[in-house]
DNA sequence: GTATACTAGTTGCATATACAACCTTTTAAA
DNA sequence: TTTAAAAGGTTGTATATGCAACTAGTATAC
């Protein structure tokens, strides 16, 4: 019985989404003070295209395992807030190509320094070999939860 | 900059969201698939009305560290499902404390089995010793960042 | 005792998320 | 080649989240 309610109401999945609603709130925070009006969830988006310029809709919804639904909205209001702008592909007319414009692609740096800022913050007082540990078990979590 | 790199877009932040939502998804999933009209934030209510009835909607909030508006319109929607009622506390009259209704209270045991093969399947060739240590780091990472 | 500060909860607003159903285009099958 | 299946994207609907501003009740200061 104690080590079900263990399992159960200190179980992973809850502590997981915790921690992360925690530290997704606390980036926004720090990013509107430090004047830059981008959601940590555009920021996720901004990542793989700073990787990657043009991709598909689709392959960045799987690149940060959201819903094709959700990447459609998310890049409505990126575009709204002119970060990226929808190319049509003219040899698949299927796909919109997702480019960052230039204020999308000045933010990298900026972006940066707020980031590294409030990881330190988050990581305080726990070694870096823990820290990685940690990031390899979420990870084959990760791959056992999605799809 | 390699380092930075990895540093940045692998970061826990992006990493610990990322196998959050996934897990939110495919345990409100199951939850569905077992026919129960609940979600993975509902249940994060219910574990905490489990463990003790009679909460006032500030202190749901502190226990699962979302914003009190958020509880507001959670509990909203547990109303609605009559999972829960509202009941003005007469010593505080600002309070209204939450108690669980029959059918928020049946389904501890019914959810349990749920979220328990769900937890199963997202720790699979994870050892308990690596799992307990992500878990760990997680919650000083949530210590870290909340508030 | 009255004014002030604080706490609990709600509403307006913007964002994020996913499922179902749909349209369009492309690919595979027959 | 025509038909069926699959893939990319959008819209409708429901839920979740947080900030700012608000109301109402409580506690503190003076």
């Amino acid at each position: 019985m104690s080590k079900n309610k263990h399992n159960l109401e200190e179980s992973l999945g809850y502590i997981m989404s915790r921690a992360g609603r925690a530290m997704g709130t606390r980036l926004n925070r720090n990013f509107t003070d430090a004047g830059y009006d981008v959601t940590c969830e555009q920021w996720s988006v901004l990542m793989n295209l700073w990787q990657k310029n043009g991709q598909s809709q689709q392959d960045l919804a799987q690149n940060t395992c959201k819903d094709k639904t959700s990447m459609t909205r998310l890049i409505d209001n990126m575009e709204k807030h002119n970060l990226v702008v929808r190319i049509p592909n003219k040899v698949d007319k299927r796909q919109k190509l997702i480019y960052l414009t230039k204020k999308g692609r000045d933010l990298q740096a900026r972006l940066a320094k707020v980031v590294h800022k409030t990881l330190q913050d988050a990581q305080k007082s726990i070694s870096v070999r823990d820290i990685e540990l940690c990031k390899d078990v979420l990870c084959r979590v990760y791959e056992n939860a999605k799809v």
